[in-house]
RNA sequence: GGUCCGGUGGCAGAGUGGUGAUGCAGCGGACUGCAAAUCCGUGAAUGUGGGUUCGAUUCCCGCCCGGACCUCCA
């Protein structure tokens, strides 16, 4: 079995993964915040965890994957008064939503979904702890973070405090002992959701819920803490820094990745710019699996540039795949093939899902050859990351919004028209069916059809 | 301004201190009544200037260009 090497963020190699339990690989995912619908950047860190957690899965007996819903926040609070919705349904229409995209690309569930809102306590004793041990300091019906307290701060995100005062962008607050300090706890007026604490009615700042969760249902060490790069700081510096000195003796996470941010046309997605894209948008008019396909088609570290094209290109690359799965002869049966080595060996390469995509282009090309055992190890490695969950028949066919019986008949009159090399006939027939979106191919076997 | 990452053929995108994957597109051919699909063949790339080395796309330095982050964006 190849073993899996492993970009780690802090150290900044990419180093060999080495489970603290190999009975039990445990992962940390920074989840969404539920007030939008999710977009194709945050997909793509989705899809990499998941490319992550499947391939644990195969290396290893037992993998628990944490990856946590924020439901406090004041985007949500803003975004629910613009609304005119109570918070809670807001939230909970998110997340419907945000599972409903992720299963349409074949993002397997985490095995635990904490909410924050359902760990207010774990956050508060990990605060009061904070407070205790002198990390953490009350001001102005505050909680904060003394980051001068904590010596490795920047260690993971690679900046010293020096760099930090000199980003202008720092929020100074008069209550801060330093600016580079950060809300652990924060006041709540009474139009504002809050919870009862020692420092008064308020809410968690935003970092310590992924410190208490993880802890909560990791413990003080774990394996891997993910999210996009643009997480690295302050978000992770700030969780590992109030975990290492909540729990001293443990190490937060063993081993940080974090992908790289996507574009799209070549520049940042933002609203102004009019590009950005929600999964939806682009699963109106795009198989869900062309979308996923296009987000490995990068290794996670590069930035990946969204097109059309690109997308396009995808879905022509899951049409040659499926055409070398029809060489089997049963589509759907069962097959306990496992997926090639060097097809694993590729991903183990720090998800090196580029180069297994190439394996994954041998393999259909023996596929259509006519060797069966090339198609089932397409089918395979295609399982492994998440691909070719379908069949040729319903990659090409779709569930038929198309009368199978007509179009059969037209079939067997153009093959007729043919006999009698009433080629006009035959290709007028043709055109009709390419007005409807159906393609004809004449093959060895006889005249097959498919959607455009 | 600070920190970090990257610049590979027309496009997308890997790897590597010693003849530069893979896919799409192009070109030529086979198959086909014509297509589609498939197959065979083929042209085409390491931003720039130095350094180290027998040899650099790969390692080091400068420059240019792009991107990310710099208090709540995956």
């Amino acid at each position: 079995m190849p073993r899996l090497s492993l970009h780690d963020s802090k150290s900044r190699k990419t180093v060999a993964f080495t489970p603290l339990d190999p009975e039990n690989v445990r992962v940390y995912y920074c989840g969404p915040t539920v007030y939008d619908l999710a977009h194709i950047g945050n997909l793509r860190a989705m899809v990499t965890a998941d490319v992550l957690v499947r391939l644990l899965r195969h290396l290893y007996p037992r993998v628990t994957y944490v990856r946590n819903i924020t439901d406090v926040d004041d985007k949500i609070n803003a975004r629910a008064r613009e609304n005119n919705e109570p918070i809670s349904a807001l939230t909970a229409r998110t997340i419907r939503d945000f599972h409903d995209d992720l299963a349409a690309v074949a993002i397997l569930p985490p095995d635990i979904e904490p909410r924050a809102t359902h760990h207010i306590e774990q956050m508060q004793r990990m605060i009061r702890e904070l407070i205790d041990n002198g990390h953490a300091y009350e001001a102005g019906g505050h909680v904060l973070f003394s980051v001068a307290d904590y010596p490795d701060y920047g260690e993971l995100s690679g900046r010293s405090a020096d760099d930090l005062m000199a980003g202008a962008r720092v929020e100074v607050a008069d209550y801060k002992r330093a600016p580079g300090d950060f809300v652990l706890w924060k006041p709540s007026d009474a139009d504002t959701p809050g919870w009862d604490s020692p420092w008064g009615r308020g809410r968690p700042g935003w970092h310590i819920e992924c410190s208490a969760m993880s802890y909560h249902y990791l413990g003080e060490s774990f394996d891997i803490h993910g999210g996009g790069s643009d997480l690295l700081f302050p978000h992770h510096e700030n969780e590992r820094a109030q975990s290492m000195c909540c729990h001293p003796h443990g190490r937060f996470a063993n081993h940080w990745v974090h992908n790289a941010m996507l574009l799209v046309d070549g520049e940042k997605m933002s609203k102004s710019l009019g590009n950005f894209l929600t999964v939806r948008d682009v699963l109106r008019d795009t198989p869900a699996e062309a979308l996923r396909l296009l987000l490995l088609r990068a290794q996670y570290r590069s930035v990946l540039n969204f097109t059309r094209d690109g997308l396009d290109d995808a879905r022509q690359t899951l049409d040659r795949f499926y055409r070398a799965l029809a060489v089997l002869p049963d589509a759907q049966a069962a097959d306990t093939t496992p997926p090639p080595d060097s097809f694993v060996a590729a991903l183990c390469e720090d998800l090196n899902t580029p180069a297994a995509l190439a394996e994954m282009h041998a393999m259909a090309d023996r596929a259509l050859a006519g060797d069966v055992q090339g198609a089932r190890d397409l089918r395979a490695a295609g399982h492994l990351i998440g691909l070719l969950g379908s069949t040729p028949d319903v990659w090409f066919r779709g569930d038929a919004q198309v009368d199978g019986a007509k179009i059969q008949a037209l079939i067997d009159e153009r093959l007729a028209a043919r006999k009698t090399r009433d080629f006009a006939r035959a290709d007028a027939i043709r055109d009709e069916l390419a007005q409807q979106g159906i393609v004809l191919e004449d093959g060895p076997g006889g005249t097959t059809w498919r959607k455009a």
